[in-house]
DNA sequence: GCCAACGTTGGC
DNA sequence: GCCAACGTTGGC
């Protein structure tokens, strides 16, 4: 089972306003980047991801389920994209932030260190169980 | 199809 | 608020 990693700004969409949104989930709209795109294509129902805010906190907040799979964005005029319904399932126990993530030696080849610019990315099962740990989760 | 110019993201 | 990284656009 893959794992993920998605962010967004907290003012434009939050881990508060995910978890606001219940069982029934949202859709992860906006994206418009092709590796992205491959990624939401990638996912399956049942696979579950960090939520990350960036620019603002700049940390690991929460996980989140795909409960729909690939569709088309509704808010794409030019029809190239898609998204992933999200749910939230549960908080860290303690955020994540980027700074931990970047003095943690396990995590030096995570995308999120590398890639600053990447809002949906894939994440090794090992980074998943070292944030987890990180985070407080068992 | 190449590549310069431009726009956006996101850390600092 | 700045600017590096990087994706996209558009002229040729």
């Amino acid at each position: 089972m893959a794992h993920w990693l998605y962010k967004s700004e907290p003012s434009a969409w939050s881990w508060d306003e995910q978890v606001a949104a219940g069982a029934k989930g949202t859709p992860w709209t906006g994206v418009r980047n092709h590796s992205a795109k491959l990624n939401l294509m990638a996912m399956k129902i049942g696979e579950r991801g960090f939520f990350y805010h960036s620019n603002e906190g700049k940390a690991i907040v929460g996980i989140v389920e795909v409960i729909k799979e690939y569709y088309p964005d509704h808010t794409d005029a030019s029809g190239r994209f898609g998204m992933v319904d999200l749910k939230a399932v549960e908080p860290m126990k303690r955020p994540v932030t980027l700074d931990d993530a970047k003095k943690e030696p396990r995590l030096a080849t995570m995308i999120l260190i590398n890639n600053s610019r990447l809002s949906v990315q894939p994440v090794t099962d090992e980074e998943w169980a070292v944030i987890r740990e990180m985070g407080g989760l068992a």
